[in-house]
DNA sequence: AGTTCGCCGTTTGTATCCAAAATCCATCGT
DNA sequence: ACGATGGATTTTGGATACAAACGGCGAACT
């Protein structure tokens, strides 16, 4: 009944298991963008009061991931199409950079972790492991990067716009599962980059990544229709 | 007694002015790197509970303005010099991303406030006034690109590394007045900004603007030692 | 004398309670 | 039938109250 009842044992603060709590549905999502969030609700879910759930819905708005408005409620953010090309464009910019800082201080264990991903990533179908191994292969690459602050704002965007992924590759996967460019094309990307990270390029791999995003961010746009809903 | 206790009119949350007061005392000094934040002291000083003061706390942490340890309390950020490092390369990538997509943008009204700026600080010797302006005429020049996260973001690191700058400036001022040259070189390089500018020569401009950032950040790097306390 | 243990004051985290604003629904009017 | 309007209900913002954890100080021990 309270499904985080069980990591309390930590003497971890209330509000950060709230946060968690509710990061998690809306990642996967199980909270829809635009979803109303009733305090009195989440704090019910969670066998808590509101004060914890209300710190949490006040951090989730600060990631982006909620939106808050004063006396009327909170929902999950529902960007549109314009707020979602302007988070690629950042990106663009940005990855790259933690790319070409990570590359030199990647360890052997590290390449390996992404070798081994990269074949997972090409083999799954499920739109949703996709999705996980996709992030998780991209946020590793830069995980040597010692720019925590460039980091933690890294892993923020791919938060934000997880839920334009998601809309994006379950219908990829669902309506044209293996004539359609995209996702071919990211998997060639996958593999220039690793080349370029096994060589230890950092400029290399720092520019394949912004034309990873660029085209990502333009195959994007030529389907913006079907997320104006 | 009560400083903010006018605002209250408005029927805005008192989370909100709460968050304003501290970043106010954060970013004019009143608040020192490093200085405790206690809720309760905070609370009446507004006139207020806890609970405002913790969802401002809150808020300020995400805006990296704040520490806060979870049972320890809250401290006012100190970064080290690495941080700030950081905090200038990832502005490097962004802020002339920002200049770039404001410059098509700029009204003729904003170019002539521009200027105006510009005057007023090479006239002003306060090294107080001279932060606060150097801020408004950066700012200004990005307003008027169309990306509201982007702008968010940008004005969140000229708050983060207020202190730094702040530190810098009045040691500048008051060391040696005339003959440094960092502060004539700023001086040339708003002029060579604004002439871009008024030519909506975007792309002169956001080079302009990377090449300012990082002098800025190396001439920082040549006077680390000041920094590390 | 220095270090460690334990107690006490302080501060944080959370629950409960109250007031005010917003939402929702039914009713009324056109 | 459709839209505006009013009140009842829900929901948020905030205050107060209480328990638990942290930090500092003194005393005892090595």
């Amino acid at each position: 009944m309270a499904p985080a009842e069980a990591d309390r044992a930590g003497g971890e603060p209330l509000s950060e298991i709230a946060t968690r709590y509710l990061r998690a549905a809306i990642l996967d999502g199980r909270l829809r963008p635009g979803a109303r969030l009733r305090q009195e609700a989440i704090a019910r879910e969670l066998g808590a009061s509101r004060i914890p759930v209300r710190e949490a819905l006040r951090t989730l708005e600060n990631e982006g991931l909620v939106n808050l408005t004063p006396r009327s409620g909170a929902r999950v953010a529902r960007l549109d199409y314009a707020e979602h090309a302007e988070l690629y464009r950042i990106r663009e910019e940005l990855e790259p950079l933690a790319l070409a800082e990570s590359t030199p201080h990647l360890s052997d264990e590290a390449l390996a972790h992404l070798r081994a991903l990269k074949l997972q990533i090409e083999r799954s179908r499920d739109p949703g492991v996709w999705l996980v191994l996709d992030r998780q292969f991209h946020l590793a690459s830069y995980a040597a990067a010692p720019m925590h602050r460039l980091l933690k704002m890294i892993e923020g965007f791919w938060n934000t716009t997880q839920q334009y992924r998601r809309v994006y590759y379950r219908m990829v996967a669902a309506e044209l599962p293996p004539d359609d460019p995209a996702l071919p094309m990211t998997h060639i990307d996958h593999c220039l980059l690793l080349d370029a990270l096994e060589r230890r390029d950092a400029s290399d791999a720092s520019r394949m990544m912004r034309t990873h995003i660029r085209r990502t961010r333009l195959t994007l746009a030529a389907s913006q229709h079907l997320f104006d809903e």
